[in-house]
DNA sequence: GCATGCGATGAAAGCGATTTCAGCACGCTG
DNA sequence: CAGCGTGCTGAAATCGCTTTCATCGCATGC
């Protein structure tokens, strides 16, 4: 039913081999053979079958991406960009959900990456030996959104970012800055305490501890917030920070003319709530793209390792601090 | 390097073909060698050759899943569903993302639905012809959230989520409700408006003509609400209710005291706003669901198609018109 | 006792491409 | 003119698996 690689030498009146050169290898057919089967080719609507090109050459012309929740905006849009990068370079996409699940995750890229061409692992829950594990099936993989086992990676400069956040804040005026944390296990949260850690500016820095890195996380640590004296707070995403919006709007803080709020992430709502959030903004489309070229590109031995910068994005949601400002 | 069914065959003392049958065809296989081959496999960590299987057997295990834009969290969703129970089938995803292209839409179908057991369009821009064209290759294809060319497909009930909002809204005391409307040739518009068209109540319902359906078409359409004297608009989707909220509240217009809101899809943003947002929520997990279930179905000649329901939810945005409502 | 049938097995033929290998024709060099 | 490299080409092997097809016991029926 569909045309064949034979169907096509037979009517261009040359070998399979010569018509498979013709199309894959142009430079060994003589131009005028060459010229005459793809035209043939064309005009049968010849396309090649994927499956005996792998069975052959090994490679499947497969990219395996795996993320935690395809329905986080931060995922699917690093999706997005992966999945364009990869068509632009002759690879199909297949998408995996590992459901927040550590184990799902490590099942799904035995399963789908062992005949993929490379394997790319979003913000991987995975132990660090079991990525190690992955790693030694000898398969290219790469991190993306976190770093370990030494595997290639492409992350954002996560310390770069608490950074920016809080030399505006400094700038605005602010001396006393709180942090409302993600889940204590997560890469980019630590990566952002070493940030924190690291800050050379006049401010005092009040940890609010780990919480849920959604909307009702955010309404928690709001009260804590409030509690702690700072004049600004620095949330681990954007979700928290709409939750702490959402609770401070209740409990009769204004934002930001009583307390100033920062996210993390620029996820699209961050434009569409009042008043809209100010936030450091993740090149979400660059991390994908870079996933798939470092993923792609030569190994020259060494471990590809990428790191993306960051901007601050100033809105609505940070001022000055008010002029009652509590005594330090 | 990776381990194949022959040495599985050679491992347990059989040979290839018998192995072949233990794992794909069990009771051709004597229960006693059957369990040796499997438990031989098992611990070789074999893992069927996909390329070599399809080459043979003319399926891929895998669906082609083709969206207008991961982007769109109404896509991620559907695709997350879709990914999930093509999982449970024993079959992988590969996502393409038509970037609102129909060109390329139909451009993605031929080349990566060519090698795909089933292909699933949602929403697609392409025209009926195109469509029909994809049909005739004759491979599986599934149309989720559109019909058209007498393919098989899955949509949402969007007349009766019309008419449940309009029903509320009427229980609530409105009389006239204005509808700010999607692009032109979206075919759910289409529907909705029919939906509008067919309502046996005592509302009258003002067209505020075609918009953008994202935010900025929802500002703009705020201020035609505002002119039309209606006292309830119901949005395209919730992006452009979100927008319509904030042009009025930069205008004034107070909701849902002075203007009630009714949106469409219950994006997750939603209920992270203030007000929440009342809108007509969609079944997208099970819209995907569906579809793969569909899509995989043994065709009994007829062309299988299916309506889902939807549900108004009604959160912040909607309440009694104001006691001084303009007169009819 | 012999034909019959049945269940279980293995040998072998592909599936559709790529790629080695050998062969052929040709032109050039010494 | 012998010898050799060069440029193209086709025959054939191969990738890993499934699936006929034939075979072989063995039990059954007459």
């Amino acid at each position: 039913m569909a045309v064949t690689l034979r169907d096509v030498a037979r009517a261009a009146g040359v070998s399979a081999a010569t018509a498979s050169r013709a199309l894959s290898a142009p430079d060994l057919v003589a131009p005028e053979r060459r010229e005459l089967v793809r035209r043939v080719a064309r005009e049968l609507g010849y396309r090649p079958n994927r499956a005996a090109r792998e069975l052959i050459t090994g490679r499947s012309g497969h990219l395996c991406l795996v993320v935690p929740d395809l329905g986080n905006p931060f995922f699917s849009a690093v999706a997005k960009a992966v999945q364009a990068r990869a068509r632009a370079t002759g690879h199909a996409v297949v998408v995996a959900d590992a459901e927040e699940d550590p184990v799902l995750e490590a099942e799904l890229v035995a399963q789908l990456g062992g005949q993929a061409d490379g394997v790319l692992l979003c913000s991987p829950r995975m132990s660090g030996d079991d990525l190690a594990a992955v790693a030694a099936d000898g398969r290219p993989v790469l991190l993306v959104n976190r770093e370990g086992a030494g595997l290639p990676s492409v992350v954002v400069d996560n310390r770069d970012g608490v950074r920016q956040a809080v030399r505006h804040l400094h700038a605005l005026g602010h001396r006393r800055v709180a942090y409302a944390g993600g889940p204590s296990g997560s890469w980019s949260d630590a990566r952002r305490r070493d940030g924190l850690a690291a800050l050379d500016l006049d401010v005092e820095v009040v940890d609010l501890g780990a919480h849920a890195p959604v909307f009702a996380g955010g309404v928690g640590a709001a009260d804590l917030a409030v509690a702690s004296g700072a004049t600004a707070v620095l949330t681990h995403n954007d979700l928290m920070a709409l939750g702490m919006l959402d609770r401070l709007r209740t409990r009769g803080v204004r934002v930001p003319a009583d307390l100033s709020v920062v996210g993390f992430d620029d996820a699209p709502v961050a434009t569409l709530v009042t008043p809209s959030l100010t936030t450091v903004a993740m090149p979400l489309a660059r991390l994908g793209r870079t996933a798939v070229d470092l993923l792609l590109a030569p190994r020259g031995g060494e471990v590809p390792h990428s790191v993306l910068p960051v901007e601050l994005v100033v809105r609505g949601t940070t001022a000055p601090p008010p002029e009652t400002s509590e005594p330090r």
